[in-house]
DNA sequence: CGGGTTCTGTTCGACACCGCACAGATCTTC
DNA sequence: GAAGATCTGTGCGGTGTCGAACAGAACCCG
């Protein structure tokens, strides 16, 4: 466990020139990121845009009725507040903190000069951005034509790719919450993968025991939005 | 009905300022759409990027499988190939037209030119596609909690929103395939809502008669994303 | 006009997920 | 360690979509 906390530790501040990391690293906040807190209401301004570290953070949307969906979730990947430097300044989700853990962040205004001068940050973001477009748009393909338990293990090995551990801290009801079913369809999808031995339940707890086996398990879905992150943003440790 | 084209006949064309017009509208090569045409494959280079005027074009994933799901739907308020800017030159999805019609395309290139200038064009383009972001997150929503008659119904208003008659051209089966669901669901669909008098079908043909009717049996998805559009990319005629 | 093609409508059982109700298990707290 | 809260597992009927098979209707073309 490392004592001090290091903005690198995002993957797209890391791959900054050092330049860059040196008018920028100054300028960046940390912030702890608690389980459930929400960055961003759906529709309201942002303030700032987030790089998370150790934190996982989900971008849902709430329905009027109250049912939610996920529609992407980013980690130590990417970034949180695309729309800031896309135009937009808002979106109709929501962003909350799904693991808890660590992000930087960076006033919205500092965000947009940084963007404006069209250097490397203003490429990483786009490709970053192209990337989490594939995610949203294999979401919805997956929750065209999926099995629940091929949804379940997808999500789950997107969570764990953005977690240093292979355990992740969740509720059914809360995962139910993100793959938009009810919380007894989570019970059994989650039943089923654990008899086939590939995780390790306990009450709000799920240990990966066979990442291979998921993965084995799981629709295309995954693999195609793995390999597009690969591709657009190329990151070695 | 305008003999001439004209590329102001797209939405974020006829939103530059004139210097950037005269620049850019020379460059611009008037394309016919046929129905049916693939403009992209999924993963494959793209030459130009399009910006369509009459036709419809869709975005589709299609499965190893061979079953597919419509993303998002462009037309005249947009553009094909945002991929382009964004950096990484190819997406997973298949890019078709489902209407025929007319298109200006600019090849890759001179595009990504334009973008670099950082003027009114980079504006437009990058807020477009945080439109687009939105219409695939809320296909998301859509795909995971309403019924084939809600989403039918969005479907048919997204595509009429981008046509300039209340008629279009479209098989059962097609609308099957852009929505990922079995032709007969589309019949069924299809059928109440024509008894409940808000289309006339007739074979390969959809009459919408009573819009407002289709936009109270749809669900909330469809207003959320034309208010979106509308925010992020207001127009007027 | 007639024959062939394409598109649309209907039926049937199968199955996945829903909504609800409730029992049991596990953790927390005092 | 007992009480309470939270989380997980199970059973039930209901419903929407699927998969397949087939009949009928509309259009096209020779």
């Amino acid at each position: 466990m490392p004592e001090t906390q290091d903005p690198r530790q995002n993957h797209l501040l890391a791959a900054l020139p050092v330049e860059d990391r040196e008018r920028l690293f100054p300028k960046l906040e940390e912030t702890p990121m608690p389980l459930g807190h929400v960055l961003y209401e759906s529709g309201a301004q942002m303030r700032h845009i987030y790089f998370p570290t150790t934190a996982i953070v989900s971008l849902l949307y709430v329905m009027e009725d109250g049912a939610s969906a996920e529609i992407a979730v980013v980690g130590n990947e990417g970034v949180v507040g695309v729309s800031l430097f896309m135009g937009g300044e808002t979106t109709p989700s929501r962003a909350v903190v799904q693991s808890a853990g660590l992000a930087y962040r960076l006033p919205g205004q500092l965000l947009k000069d940084e963007f404006l001068r069209a250097g490397p940050m203003q490429r990483l973001l786009l490709r970053y951005t192209q990337a989490l477009i594939t995610q949203m748009a294999q979401t919805a393909v997956c929750n065209r034509h999926h099995s629940l338990d091929q949804q379940f293990c997808r999500w789950l090995l997107l969570s764990l790719d953005r977690l240093p551990t292979n355990e992740l801290v969740m509720t059914q009801e809360l995962i139910a919450n993100m793959l938009g079913v009810r919380r007894e369809g989570v019970t059994e999808a989650a039943g089923n993968v654990q008899r086939a031995g590939l995780i390790e339940y306990r009450r709000g707890h799920i240990a990966v025991l066979d990442r291979a086996g998921l993965e084995a398990r799981t629709c295309e879905c995954y693999a195609v939005v793995k390999k597009e992150f690969d591709r657009l943003l190329p990151y070695t440790d």
